[in-house]
DNA sequence: TGTATAATAGTCAAAAATAGTCAGACGGGA
DNA sequence: TCCCGTCTGACTATTTTTGACTATTATACA
């Protein structure tokens, strides 16, 4: 049921367990699974951004390799790089990226990115907004059904 | 008479006789049903329903699923009484008490109490707004300070 | 020492695989 | 007959997967 893409970025994270980086062959990577070699670029791209806490780096020719690194930031830093990335305004992607960061770092619980992302995605925004309660309304209503779906005990892997 | 959309409803409901979710390929079941796609939705918005107990999510795209969370009927009603009350706009003094007492049934641990609080308190709501992105920006700065205040282990009690 | 070749990786647009929306057709009961 | 709940089909939206073409680098060889 899982996406091929998702299986190969449990593949990579599972690499990255103990490591903070790893290095991998990007087609001998596709060979394994049995798919296109771009498939694994678009794995890094949407899975292994900077916002979601990676870094990649990687070497075309003879030997090349592609290395990915796990960005490993103390509290206090990793705050203010992230207030600092929100910012006055930010999309909904990021948004999303910046939850998924927190889950990844075991500093929130997955019910709780999830409340979180209930709270910021594109349906809780109501606009155009005419009063503070209004949105908190909005909101709020938002947050509450995501409460109901988590009590029913979720234990899939995506916010 | 109408057979097909009581027996797709039917059939859920079967899956979901042991579990408290299921989750399905839309496609697939119209296929299986010989039916229009769309057929799909119609059984899902008519019958599955938060009225009727159900919550539903999905995602497009390779891979994608719907899937549906059945409530009990106490959550229901509860669910149903706060959405009434949050109406389309409410006072954050009235937000906390919806929050407490959700933290009081148990449906949400006191770290998601005090985020579902971060979300909607007087400060998340920079008004006035100009785009989604900037209310985003301060609803989420709200909710991520809460989460690292969480992770840095409040014992207090209060929401 | 240059240069051709093989071995890598990157890009991008199109196709495939999903799901959602909505207006209108259809059909049975008040 | 008219209304209302069903059902369909065409069109849209989203996400993943692939393939053709490009770019880069190490290495072998002239």
């Amino acid at each position: 049921m899982a996406a091929l893409s998702d299986s190969i970025e449990q593949f990579i994270k599972d690499l990255l367990t103990d490591d903070t980086r790893v290095e991998l062959k990007r087609n001998e990577l596709a060979q394994y699974f049995g798919c296109a070699n771009s498939q694994i670029n678009y794995v890094l791209a949407t899975r292994f951004s900077v916002n979601r806490g990676y870094l990649v780096e990687s070497r075309r020719g003879g030997s090349g390799y592609v290395r990915i690194i796990r960005i490993t930031a103390n509290e206090v830093d990793l705050l203010k790089s992230l207030i600092e990335k929100i910012g006055s305004s930010i999309s909904e992607e990021e948004a999303k990226d910046i939850i998924l960061r927190l889950h990844e770092m075991k500093l929130v619980t997955l019910s709780e990115a999830r409340l979180m992302y209930a709270a910021v995605n594109d349906g809780a925004m109501s606009m155009p907004v005419c009063s503070k309660d209004a949105l908190r309304a909005s909101v709020l209503k938002n947050v509450v059904v995501q409460a109901f779906k988590n009590a029913g005990e979720g234990r899939e892997n995506a916010v």
